[in-house]
DNA sequence: ATCTCTGGTGATCGCTCGATAAACTGAGCC
DNA sequence: GGCTCAGTTTATCGAGCGATCACCAGAGAT
């Protein structure tokens, strides 16, 4: 028996999707959707986009919330892709040319209107899991830099870091996410090159590290002068 | 005939203000109520919290979006009462001293959860404000910042600051507010002494510029070295 | 004491929301 | 060819939304 004529298939609303399809479908358009719209997007507004209708996703998921925490899952665990530990911890590169790296990385991940706004959103919903990607920032990559950072000064390691070199940290990291908050929430205009902005933001923080690490020893704050 | 014994008037719901007074009270407990819920939180939930009933709502405002306007224009405005250009201008101070009262002025005025969050949620609606006030803060205080840093380092005053300049005040800024979102938005623990921060933010800042400006001249960039 | 003006209420409209239940449909299996 | 079962639709519910209108009530002027 000879296949019914495929050509229509195309022509035809392309309905009818594997469970595993419409699934992952709903999960990537409700994504876009509340990007957009913020978790009050209406379930209608979704459907539109998958040119089906609204109570289909009741087949799919619970309720709405539940939609919302795959949509979570997703963004919050997108970045984790990359192999931070490696980056940062790899002893065998100068830590300059590490850090430079995880951050174009990490920001390649993040900085895109999608995300970045996904991320607010549910930042302003105060949910545990943004509690919990903020402790891991802190815990998985400020840590972790600092922890290098300390080593390439020659300073003896220590199990955590003081609350001033976190807050150092934090600044920097801030800094540089507030570029993708310009760029993407904003649609300021920003320093194109974006290797650029984390190359000078950098800069800076070694040279903020550098200074602090003295000054710990100094116990009286040394005023910085800067040699060319 | 006496008074009809003014005690009762406490013990009643408080009705009937003036015109003046409700209006602002309802403008007051809307930036509350937005704050927390966002811009799709009820006109009953609001007229709750005044103790009246919703209709009264549009005695004083013709829509929800005029009172939310009205919410605009507080929420924006309110920080800008700080003499800014005075502080950050009197060159009979030390530039380093006038950065720092700037931002513990500054931050004192808009790190508190009602601001942060009604600037985020409207910054996430795209409005033409929220450019405006990002502008604003890119003139009156990053582009005042960079005059007065140049005229410090005794570099020629120039009409507009370079992007690169611009950027690296951008990045010091950013990472300033996000201190604010990490204490008042993600309520993550942050490093209490909130001067300290600004103090150590200035440091790197301080540091980074007069890097750059030796650097503009040499071409080709300096390694950085502090010397305590 | 009565009138008037205005701040405030009760009832309700039309709409959209998330969610449910029952009916439909088409590809694969016997 | 008819059966089955999973993906999809149609119809609809109850709740909450912003907004409107007619009415109420109390303080101040006369």
């Amino acid at each position: 028996m000879n296949r019914k004529m495929p050509v229509k298939r195309a022509r035809t609303k392309q309905k009818r999707l594997s469970a595993d399809d419409r699934r992952s479908e709903f999960v990537t358009k409700a994504t876009e959707l509340f990007a957009e719209e913020g978790f009050g997007g209406g379930t209608r507004a979704l459907a539109r986009k998958l040119g089906v209708t609204q109570p289909l996703l009741y087949r799919y998921f619970p309720s709405k919330d539940d939609l919302i925490k795959e949509v979570y899952r997703k963004v919050y665990l997108e970045p984790l892709e990359i192999g931070w530990e490696k980056l940062l911890s790899d002893r065998s590169r100068p830590l300059r040319e590490r850090l430079q790296e995880f951050y174009e990385v990490y920001t390649d991940a993040i900085f895109n209107r999608r995300w970045l706004r996904i991320y607010l959103y549910s930042g302003l919903k105060g949910l545990d899991i943004n509690r919990w990607y903020v402790g891991m920032v802190k815990d998985k990559i400020l840590t972790r830099i600092l922890r290098e950072c300390r080593h390439d000064a020659g300073l003896a390691a220590q199990s955590r870091p003081s609350a001033a070199e976190l807050e150092l940290a934090w600044v920097f990291h801030g800094g540089i996410f507030y570029y993708g908050v310009r760029k993407y929430i904003y649609e300021a205009p920003v320093l194109e090159d974006k290797a650029q902005m984390i190359s000078d933001a950098l800069d800076i923080f070694l040279a903020g590290f550098e200074r602090m690490a003295e000054s710990a020893t100094d116990r009286r704050r040394a005023p910085i002068k800067v040699v060319g």
